[in-house]
DNA sequence: GAGGCTTGGTGACTTAGTCACCGACCAAGG
DNA sequence: CCTTGGTCGGTGACTAAGTCACCAAGCCTC
């Protein structure tokens, strides 16, 4: 995407290791992340102690989080953590606000990527409103487990996914694990019924 | 996209009654509105009939739905009803291009609204996510009281402003008012300890 | 192999949401 | 007027979800 000579115009390489925080609620917004390897994690944490995941970043993508601290000159409400190891490169602000004058192609890029999670906000926010832990759960397991059948998350950190209580997971998995459709084992859920967690994610 | 006779900058004039439906799920985005009188109620409704607003738009801010339907050229995702009569203007979405590309504080504008929004819908996530009936009812109602105390809205239509089910605002209001927090009347709510239910919404 | 942390299981309880139903209010037409 | 049909709100009974307290099993480290 984004040449290394554009580095001497103003962009900081990024590279850190798992598990790194990127930024904090109340911290200031360094730059623009453009992401080439990685997954950032992004949640709130609310008053009492509930967290939920909002969404992840990975290349291509951004990080909405930033975008809205950038425009409005605010600072981040929102925890960022490196989920695994990242390379990319950080635009700062200044550069960032002529790129977005300037550069027809990046200001397009920022607009799509900004659009697609506003999409992926109302389809939480609805989520949240009407679905059922049952249809929250499934879907969660089957998004984390991406092409493969594992998911490699506590019950407490699948709880964040879903914003609900590590109890409250553990029982649905329970009866999940009961009707066959997943295997368990400590941090560890093995998705057996892709087709049956498909409809429950449904509503079925 | 050729204009004819048009405003000399290519929009159209926008002006209908209170109750107008400017937008349904599935329909194409005919221009970015930019509103200068009145009020537009955006609110999703799944699949279960459950309804939740997910904001107003007033003049000086914009419609998320549309700016994500014109970057992505997508449809709607959700209704659209104007509260009130309505006046402003359509932008073509030629036009509105051009206008983001060319003209810097237009494109400030729309950046600074969108960044706004999304911190509503931030909140909106955290308050469905952890926020209790009570909380959320309270926080409402003092927001659609505005500098009043009235909110004549039918506990149908506050259960859809928070996201839940009308017997659940009902037996709400009823504690409310029985704690002398509120007046209740057929079709309107007066507030009458603005700072109990301040408190309330707070989590208190 | 003993303490100490993380993970997950469970019972008892509260809060929220759903379902079914009914009565009060309201407007329009006879 | 009075009927009629629709909207609005109240309520009981039930289910789903969230909370609280506690415990047991796995796992790490010294």
């Amino acid at each position: 995407m984004t040449a290394p000579s554009q580095t001497s115009h103003g962009a900081h390489p990024l590279a850190c290791p798992a598990g790194t925080v990127l930024f904090r609620p109340d911290d200031a917004c360094s730059g623009f992340v453009v992401l080439q390897e990685g997954s950032i994690r992004v949640s709130l944490t609310s008053a009492g102690g509930r967290e939920i995941v909002l969404y992840r970043v990975r290349p291509g993508e951004i990080c909405l989080q930033t975008f809205t601290c950038l425009a409005e000159g605010r600072t981040y409400s929102a925890d960022g953590i490196a989920e695994t190891e990242l390379k990319g490169e950080v635009i700062p602000p200044g550069e960032y606000d002529r790129r977005m004058a300037n550069d027809p192609v990046f200001r397009r890029t920022v607009f799509t990527a900004v659009a697609h999670r506003f999409a992926d906000f109302e389809h939480l926010v609805e989520s949240l409103a009407s679905a059922s832990i049952e249809a929250r759960l499934a879907e969660a397991l089957l998004a984390l487990a991406g092409p493969g059948s594992e998911v490699n998350l506590t019950h407490h950190a699948l709880a964040s996914e879903i914003g609900s209580a590590r109890e409250v997971v553990s029982r649905q998995l329970s009866r999940f694990e009961r009707s066959g459709l997943v295997a368990l084992a400590r941090g560890k859920v093995t998705l057996l019924a892709r087709g049956a967690l498909e409809r429950k994610a449904a509503g079925g």
